[in-house]
DNA sequence: AGGCTTGCTTAAGGTTGGCTTAAGGCCGCA
DNA sequence: TGCGGCCTTAAGCCAACCTTAAGCAAGCCT
């Protein structure tokens, strides 16, 4: 984790970044021109930023990373507590905003707060060989691109992908398209399974004899 | 945009209420049995949750949230302003934390915030090929041209652009027009669609059929 | 091998989800 | 009180999707 303090203050500059050493790698700078070279040459998990910079507003740089579609956490660490400045950083794009004095505690809270947002928000995806699902958006993707498929279908795959490898019974797949109503006796399993095969690719769908299919990852 | 607030105090909750009620839909409930129930039965945005409740303690259902997986944005909203209280609220998940009293345009921004970045940072001003959303002023833009829509409308593209090009399902949209009343019979939505299609184009907003539409980029 | 079972492949209805209209009711506003 | 938006209901329609059914291939037994 690497972050990057801009505070223009050396007393409080100091302090803080032998804090923050104790737990992340850390850049200390201060001023914005020094900020702006840094975020250009490195990649910052998140930014201190304080707001009384000597040549600058740490706002208006906040405001032209966000513009520039930069979405690196910022938590503004700020002497000014006037309820308009606090509104405006935030809403400038800051994740969060520290008043002045705070507890060193409460601001190792808060970064860890945006890092584990950070980290944790990568989004689950499943994948086996060419074929991959992204559960939050529903989307399945053959060779990086996204198809759609029947619900039915649908539905089918998506269990087979959360399985892995493993094989799934022919119950539990009946069972996630119809319920737990009494089993419907035909063979739409099979031809569902074979809409997706000519979908995926043959071989895509392995079945085990006797007891229901798997994916193969090859 | 919907939020579930947590609030036992019956003057507080109905001034919050009433606050939040000018941007977003609420649901505000006065304990954990209520806001667990309501928060199984549908899909909010964001939490509101005050700490001091009479069945029990905030800070254990978020924890319980969390490990369950479930990355609902929280916002901490709570008189215990001790710095071992706020570390351990922002510990244990919750994504900001607000000492009472606070000032209303701080929470209101500070939602914003959860808010922004739970639509993969979504900025004041959302867009989509020819079509733009500015968030604060609730002003659509069609080539650039501000437009006007009915006010279903408007709430299901609001919420089709808020989630970028993800499918959203019926129900989710159902349930913004409709809050949680039990499902309206009936083809309201399908009309909808039909009127912002013609507004809009006709293929900007796919179907998903056998679960919902969403917005296509080009 | 021969018979038996399990699963594959097709094409033809049947069903349903969603689209499109038009008409009626509600509400706010002049 | 009438007018104009807007929302809902209802009905007909189309296409996508699901199921059925029947014949065929491939495993699996004795």
């Amino acid at each position: 984790m690497f972050l990057l303090l801009v505070e223009d203050d050396l007393n409080l500059g100091n302090a803080l970044s032998r804090l923050l050493k104790q737990h992340y790698r850390v850049h200390w700078v201060r001023n914005l021109e020094a900020a702006k070279n840094h975020f250009a040459s490195a990649e910052y998990d998140a930014i201190l930023l304080d707001l009384g910079l000597p040549d600058g507003d740490g706002v208006e740089w906040l405001q032209s990373l966000r513009t520039a579609g930069c979405n690196t956490p910022v938590l503004i660490v700020s002497a000014r507590d006037a309820l308009d400045d606090r509104v405006k950083g935030l809403d400038t794009g800051a994740d969060d905003y520290l008043v002045k004095p705070f507890e060193p505690e409460e601001l190792l809270a808060r970064i860890r707060v945006l890092l584990r947002r950070k980290s944790g928000r990568a989004q689950p995806r499943l994948s086996a060989g060419n074929l991959a699902y992204e559960a939050e958006s529903r989307q399945f993707y053959l060779d990086d691109k996204p198809i759609t498929l029947p619900p039915k279908e649908h539905q089918i795959l998506a269990v087979l992908m959360q399985a892995g490898e493993k094989p799934v019974s022919r119950e539990r797949l009946m069972q996630q398209l119809y319920g737990l109503g009494d089993g419907v006796d035909s063979n739409t399993l099979e031809v569902h399974i074979y809409g997706l095969r000519k979908m995926l690719g043959k071989d895509r769908i392995e079945t085990v004899r006797g007891f229901g299919y798997r994916l193969s990852g090859a």
